[in-house]
DNA sequence: TCGATAGGGGACTAAAATGGTCCTCAATAG
DNA sequence: CTATTGAGGACCATTTTAGTCCCCTATCGA
């Protein structure tokens, strides 16, 4: 299904809540309860989030979790990379990635022009877009650039 | 990693194998043989892929697997619904989705979209894309649509 | 009609990824 | 000093994935 994980979606969920109220620190606990889910699996997916530095925490009473950067600067492939490591659709997409039909496959190249251009959509869109509560109409563009893929003349 | 699974790639490359060569039947030990890849698992992959009708098979001698449909009207959302289902992002993003989270977490809305903008992307890319053998550098630009991440989309 | 060739269906197993829990240690505020 | 809150990592259960195998059916041509 191409899917993310869930504890990806979790780490998204999380992440937006967080975004909403940016000034405040926010303890496991406090979000595991505002998004229904439970503490330790919460907790878990937090520290994964610091370690990829896309939150700060702070130990201690008083302490929780922040934002380390401005929603705006962390987008949705900063977070499914810090759970699932980073955007590869093939497993020659990424730079530790080992196929031995890499020369024989004869679609490498392709896949990996494909994965670039998913890897650059979700650049684009950022926590702030993700964390908007409601539907909103307003059409905010994302540009979404075009991208360039090995094609002969007939396409 | 947000990647195929393994069989989605094998499918990928033994579409491509068939697609050079569209005028003759394959038989999947030759294209076992051709993509330097086990018989029964490529065997696997084969039915799976006529099951979602993109390969028609032929029984018996001067038998074979061919395509379905030409080169350029398969995709690539076509090939990873056979063998992994629609493409969907989270849990809420396809049909049979069923996530208790849906009305609190307040981001399955724009997840939709961004899968919905995943799911344009690979429909964009033909089999015929694929199968293009060397890496060309000719920069042909495919049109890959912005996608609002806004608009209420008929999804 | 027979037999060789090729695919269809599906059961089965081994291995790996995933999701989730728990426990102990370290930092911080007051 | 102590209550609070995160860090780190071990651990387990379950699911998913990948791969194999066996037996059946269809088709062709001698
Ligand atoms: S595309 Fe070719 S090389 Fe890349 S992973 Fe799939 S098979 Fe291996
Ligand atoms: S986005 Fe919200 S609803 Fe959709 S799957 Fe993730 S949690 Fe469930």
């Amino acid at each position: 299904m191409l899917k993310l994980s869930r504890l990806t979606d979790y780490a998204a969920v999380v992440m937006a809540q967080i975004a909403r109220y940016p000034e405040q620190a926010h303890a496991a606990t406090e979000l595991a309860d505002a998004v229904q889910l439970p503490h330790p699996t919460v907790s878990k997916t937090l520290k994964m989030l610091v370690r990829a530095g896309l939150l700060e925490s702070r130990r201690g009473s008083l302490g929780g979790y922040r934002l380390a950067r401005p929603a705006t600067s962390i987008t949705t492939s900063d977070i499914i990379g810090a759970i699932e490591g980073p955007v590869a659709m093939t497993e020659c997409s990424h730079a530790d990635g080992d196929c031995d039909l890499v020369d024989t496959c004869g679609v490498a190249d392709n896949w990996q022009r494909v994965s670039l251009a998913i890897r650059t959509l979700l650049d684009s869109v950022t926590l702030a877009h993700l964390a908007q509560e409601s539907p909103l109409k307003l059409p905010v563009q994302l540009p979404i650039q075009s991208v360039t893929l090995a094609s002969r003349a007939e396409v």
